[in-house]
DNA sequence: CAATTTTTTTAGGTTCGTCTAAATTTATAT
DNA sequence: ATATAAATTTAGACGAACCTAAAAAAATTG
């Protein structure tokens, strides 16, 4: 397994980022992104795609391989991770974490990163709402967005929770929600929040809380 | 303020190791410590002259200065307190922490530093055993023990508190005790491990765990 | 105390990531 | 379609941290 410096991670994890809105990045965004100049650009272009860590035409752009994609997501989810211990073990604000996170989001260590993951208890999004690729690299972007975040009128599925202690599962039950339950937002109420929603033709009402709680598509 | 790099920073730190067995510490010893050879030393150890950093005479050795000391214990400190982190709170083995906290070590941030021991309950040795310097740079050793730990009958001086939260600080005020009062044991009540004190001459009751906040000596 | 060994420094070179300035390629516009 | 503008690459250089080999200083030893 090779190792990537901090720099070179710098790179990757840029070029994956500006690669989600063109296909080819070009060599001026980076240097934008990175605070840095197109002719140093170039030359780490050249390295990574020596590398096999990114496809490299030059004056055409650049692409990450297969292999690039995964450094960009371990450490992606380094980052989220860090976030979110940040924020919520050592309250910090989610205005203050990015340039601490982007210090430690290049300690090399599976097993700490894995461990914090647990510490955390597995979280699926960070403080800013990001999503938090797993230990094998699937972001939980599948899941959809947790109920709140909706709109009434809209026919869902709910794909996971959020909670899963015992407490919350048991009040899951009793309200006959299951994964891949299906589930229609009528209305939101406006002094509370809570919504009501239609669950095999029973109409029901959840608070705020039990929405926050609940993914669903 | 100025910054330190990565390499910088274990220069620093391993000279202050060594400097604990003998006053001037050799080209050589700095050399076998950090596995590097003895010319690249020479060349830091001007560097870090040219810096302030430390004292350094042409084939006589090396003696750290003020600012190089101050850096060399703030960096044992976060060493040591992410060492208590990956084992309290992480769960990793004592034997599995060195290698990972050498690269936390050098993250940049005081405000993560105080919180992460703030995190942890500001501990005064790390899973080795070995004393954390407190956000002062005082070692608990130099700070004597917990007010608890000792007997009635003494005489001692306050030197540090170990909770450092403004609630405790206030409280503190108002016992009108503060860093170097002087304070005598008077007993200790059996029921409930409460002390009788003596402060400027008044006799004072302090709870058992206000006793294991005040460092006295 | 003179010779040898050890330690340390100097000299010169390498890699990494950066830079500026100039050259080249691609895109835009008249 | 050709001239101009913009983007990109090349060429050459720099600082940081490292290296090897050779020179110089200090320590050791007979």
């Amino acid at each position: 397994m090779a190792l990537f410096s901090f720099t070179e991670e710098n790179y990757i994890k840029c070029i994956y980022h500006l690669g989600k809105s063109s296909p080819m990045v070009s060599t001026n965004a980076i240097a934008q992104n990175l605070n840095t100049k197109a002719a140093s650009v170039t030359d780490m272009l050249r390295k990574l795609s020596d590398k096999e860590i990114l496809i490299y035409q030059k004056y055409k752009g650049v692409k990450l391989k297969a292999l690039g994609e995964s450094i960009a997501i371990k450490t992606i989810r380094k980052q989220r991770l860090w976030e979110c211990f940040l924020v919520e073990k050592l309250e910090f604000g989610w205005d203050e974490v990015l340039e601490v996170a982007e210090q430690l989001e290049h300690i090399q260590s599976p097993k700490l990163t894995d461990s914090l993951d647990a510490f955390l208890g597995f979280p699926s999004y960070d403080p800013h709402g990001d999503p938090i690729p797993n230990k094998q690299g699937v972001f939980p972007s599948s899941l959809g967005k947790t109920l709140d975040a909706y709109k009434p009128g809209l026919k869902l599925k709910i794909t996971a929770v959020k909670d899963s202690s015992p407490e919350f599962l048991r009040y899951l039950e009793k309200l006959k929600i299951d994964l891949k339950t299906k589930i229609e937002i009528i209305e939101i109420e406006d002094f509370d929040q809570s919504m009501v929603v239609k669950i095999d033709g029973v109409v029901r009402s959840l608070s705020q809380v039990t929405c926050q709680n609940i993914y669903a598509q």
